[in-house]
RNA sequence: GGGCGCGUAACUCAGUUGGUUAGAGUGCCACCUUCACACGGUGGAAGUCGCAGGUUCGAGUCCUGCCGCGCCCACCA
């Protein structure tokens, strides 16, 4: 054993890493290599497969997105390690109302579906100036080549910042939810579904946002606390003077209301059952009826129907069979009604139509001042002649909200197209169960949002950037649509555009002709598109070998508020289309809180620009920041840990230019100490693969890190720095360097999937040409075997004894005001007999370590076990700095 | 209204199946230019583990009930 270690020369090395130039010279190492490319050829077993999520490119980059992104690439780079084959694709979650609205601000433009195309239409950020002018409108193709144009900048944009935050992403794999493929992909979800009977359109109170102009479904749903006021109004009875009151927030819909409900046990109003009401103001006769769902204590316990208030006066209205009243248009206004007509039968049309007149094209709100005016004045009154209005109480009450929407939600009926789910409940939440959820608590999230799942998925959305319906409905002779019996698209010609291309068998001038056709100009719910990842990726349908490899895969990382969206519905189509889930983990990221404990979001201004931190304290830095946060738990940001982690950057960087530039023949490892080090080590090489197998990167970097700190850089280096200079004991020179060595290749790769710049600079001095290994990131992952070679130490406690003793003497050197680096004339160190005994083997190096010159251990039974205690000390004198110098 | 999570040092967080004097980092105090690193080092002070009961030889950890914060869900009259 001549061989000598190969060593680097710090000289050449800068004095400090510098980051920012690794990062970019490591990153284009990386892609030029292949690194990251999954293998084809090797087989599903030995393949890991991530369904990443597709950003929203519209939004804006978030530290959220580097939080959540770096888990991924955490766990994939420790798989890597491990030796998988890894599938890693990138997608940009392009269409949707998100890019939209986007578009609309930043071009000032909006889509009018009625104008024709303008060629060569370009579009510019909107000035200020602009901004202050109505926007401008442009067909739905220019609308549509607009979006495309902003999404391809956005997308940009994250594409930088994941190369430099180094997700080791396949870019081969990258696609975009509103290109060729994912059309194509949904377009097939859609015919797939269709031959299995899972999807239906049908013509019925939809929950409808009057601003975006579109039908929402239910998982886009947000209760909003509002105040409101419970309005006691009184009803006439048809046939008797008397006359109940009813509490209602919503007096505007009086006109609207086609019965009245009271719970069947309510003593109060049994005798009105199977009576009618007379409503004041319009004086229209409404059936009353009992009902389980009503609340005795809840208003007056009495209340009225209108079409629609809420979900429940849909239900009452179908099983009843009651009349449509609709008032509410899409637009959101009263709609113009005449009284005396079919289905608004009045007592006194005539008055009633003048209480409508003034409400016609009022905004609900504007419409709710009114009618409240008019119950105060006498004649309004249902019979009788007081006053209608008998009070008013001020509540809070939840009311829905689109989620992204600003006015309430309102039911009217439209004709949308719908996914079954209601009745396969029992099937989602076995699937459910069939996944492992991490942390495994949000798989209660699913399992609730499924439970509750009141309403088949509305897939339609009246947009239009979006992936179109393949579908076109037959005109009869007279030119009406029928809508019962859809023409489907050709499966082989996907994806396909019903606004351009003609169905298979009609020509392009039958378009809008009597016994011709008209095309489907709604779009898929994007969430109809994204529940699709993984099959996208797979190629579904196209590929059967690759979806074969792909699918299902192996986790699925996303953040817990698209749980009952993007998780349901990805479960969901997994389930309708092959009945199996779609991947066998759910990895759930927690938030990014400020300070104060509150999401960091756009609207609340509290939102901290990526790039400024990782310029600040370095890619691998915030990578530490990310990789310390538990999967599942919110953390509130603090720039302290990303201080943390640039720090530990900066010490990795020192350390390991130290270790590689000691020199010497290769020797084995023999002494206690080098021992006992390596023994320790192994010890966390455990701890931290068991954690990363269960994608618990969080608890094995803090165990990695503790021991790089306290163990590695504060006690061992100290201990055998000396030694490992020592060229008069070649033997225990070469056990020291040896030692570091192992110890420092295996930190390496413990900390390489949470820091791979400052691991891989490091790893390509020495290690990548003695491993064989050109990349730490595909070197393997820190084994067992690894320390084979190496003698477990006589003692296990002895490196610990050797801290402590350096220790006690560090603690006299700092009580005495002296430095560490001062020489010890002479010392007694004290301690147990038996610890004194056990100090034997390392001593040397503790007395080197302390530059202890001579030295007494002195026995003291009365000192606890493991504790050290120096009980007489003399300094050398302080150098003379004059003449050192 | 139902459910889930959290509450540990001034701050941000660890604390595995209940087991000696409860840990880390930051911050704070004191000291040290030390030959990998001052983007350092050494040492120190600092906690009724939200509150109240209970189980146990023993509870931060298990059980019950409260309080506070956050989130998810719930038919908005």
């Amino acid at each position: 054993m001549t061989d000598a270690f190969d060593t680097i020369d710090p000289a050449t090395l800068p004095k400090h890493f510098d980051a920012p130039t690794a990062e970019s010279r490591w990153d284009e190492t990386w892609q030029a290599s292949g690194l990251y490319h999954y293998d084809p050829e090797r087989p599903r077993e030995q393949t890991f497969v991530v369904d990443t999520p597709p950003p929203t490119v519209s939004g804006s980059l978030h530290v959220g997105h580097v939080f959540s992104y770096t888990h991924t690439d955490v766990i994939v780079r420790h798989q890597r390690m491990r030796g998988m084959n890894i599938f890693y694709p990138m997608g940009w979650d392009d269409n949707g109302l998100p890019t939209e609205r986007r578009v609309q601000n930043y071009y000032h433009i909006r889509c009018d579906p009625s104008l024709a195309y303008e060629e060569g239409l370009t579009f510019e950020a909107a000035s200020a100036k602009i901004r202050k002018k109505r926007p401008r409108l442009v067909s739905r193709p220019n609308f549509i080549e607009a979006c495309n144009q902003l999404t391809a900048e956005d997308e940009k944009a994250f594409l930088a910042l994941w190369r430099r935050m180094g997700l080791s992403v396949d870019w081969r794999q990258e696609y975009a939810t509103i290109d060729d493929h994912c059309r194509a992909t949904a377009q097939r979800s859609f015919l797939d579904l269709y031959a299995r009977g899972m999807l239906y359109s049908s013509d019925a109170p939809t929950m409808w946002d009057v601003d975006f102009q579109t039908a929402v479904a239910q998982a886009e749903l947000d209760d909003r606390e509002l105040d409101s006021t419970f309005n006691d109004i009184a009803f006439g009875v048809e046939g008797s003077d008397e006359q109940f009151v009813i509490s209602t927030t919503r007096p505007e819909l009086l006109p609207a209301c086609v019965a009245v409900a009271a719970h069947p046990e309510d003593e109060r109003y049994a005798h009105l059952i199977g009576k009618h009401a007379i409503t004041p103001m319009f004086r229209v006769r409404v059936p009353i009826f009992a009902s389980d769902l009503v609340e005795k204590d809840k208003g007056t316990g009495i209340l009225m129907i209108c079409t629609f208030g809420d979900q429940t006066d849909v239900q009452w209205w179908r099983e009843q069979k009651l009349v449509l009243r609709q008032i509410i248009g899409l637009s959101g206004r009263l709609l113009p009604v005449t009284y005396g007509t079919p289905s608004w039968e009045s007592l006194d049309a005539d008055a009633a139509n003048r209480y409508y007149a003034e409400l016609e094209g009022l905004r609900p709100d504007k419409a709710r001042e009114l009618v409240l005016s008019r119950l105060q004045q006498p004649d309004a009154a249902a019979t009788g002649s007081e006053v209608p209005l008998r009070g008013q109480k001020k509540i809070k009450h939840a009311v829905k909200f689109f989620e992204k929407g600003d006015r309430p939600l309102e039911l009217v009926p439209t004709r949308q197209w719908f996914c079954r789910l209601l009745d396969r409940k029992d099937d989602l939440l076995a699937k459910g169960d069939q996944i492992k959820w991490h942390p495994p608590f949000m798989g209660h999230r699913y399992r609730t949002w499924t439970e509750n799942l009141g309403l088949d998925w509305c897939i339609s959305r009246q947009r239009y950037f979006g992936v179109s319906f393949p579908v076109w409905y037959p005109l009869d002779d007279a030119g009406k649509p029928h809508y019962d019996t859809p023409i489907l698209a050709d499966a082989t010609a996907l994806p396909v555009d019903p606004t351009v291309t003609a169905p298979p068998g009609f020509e392009p001038a039958q378009r809008g002709q009597p016994s011709g056709f008209q095309a489907e100009t709604d779009v898929f719910d994007t969430w109809f598109t994204s529940s699709m990842t993984p099959q996208i990726s797979s190629r579904w349908q196209i590929d059967p070998a690759r979806h074969q490899a792909l699918f299902p895969a192996d986790i699925r990382p996303q953040s817990h508020e698209i749980i009952r969206t993007w998780a349901f519905y990805t479960i969901a189509k997994a389930m309708a289309h092959e009945d199996v889930i779609p991947w066998k983990h759910v990895l759930i990221s927690g938030w990014i809180l400020d300070p104060d404990r509150k999401k960091m979001s756009k609207s609340k201004g509290n939102v901290i620009v990526p790039t400024e931190l990782l310029d600040k304290y370095t890619s691998d830095g915030v990578r530490y920041w990310a990789a310390s946060a538990r999967l599942g738990v919110d953390t509130a940001f603090d720039e302290k840990m990303l201080s943390m982690g640039r720090r530990l950057v900066t010490k990795i960087f020192n350390a390991s230019k130290f270790v590689l530039a000691q020199g010497g023949t290769v020797q084995p490892v023999s002494r206690e100490i080098d021992r006992g080090f390596a023994h320790k080590l192994l010890g966390v090489v455990r701890e931290a693969t068991a954690s990363y197998e269960e994608f618990e990167f969080a608890p094995a970097l803090r165990a990695t890190e503790g021991f790089f700190w306290a163990s590695f850089t504060d006690s061992y280096l100290e201990l055998v720095k000396n030694r490992a200079r020592d060229e008069s004991d070649e033997a225990g020179r070469g056990s020291a360097i040896a030692a570091l060595r192992l110890g420092l290749s295996v930190l390496l790769r413990l900390f390489a999937p949470v820091l791979p710049y400052i691991t891989e600079e490091v790893w390509s001095w020495v290690f990548a040409k003695e491993s064989g290994h050109a990349s730490v990131h595909r070197a393997p992952w820190p084994s067992e075997a690894e320390f084979e070679a190496v003698p477990a130490p006589e003692d296990a406690a002895s490196f610990d004894t050797a801290v402590e003793a350096l220790t006690a003497i560090n603690r006299a050197k700092t009580s005495a005001g002296v430095g560490v680096g001062r020489g010890v004339q002479t010392l007694v160190l004290a301690a147990k007999q038996a610890e004194l005994d056990r100090l034997g083997p390392v001593l040397s190096d503790v007395l080197a370590a302390g530059r202890v010159i001579s030295h007494e251990l002195a026995a003291n039974e009365e000192l606890g076990d493991g504790v050290f205690e120096v009980a007489e000390v003399e300094f050398e004198p302080k150098p003379d700095k004059k003449s050192a110098g």
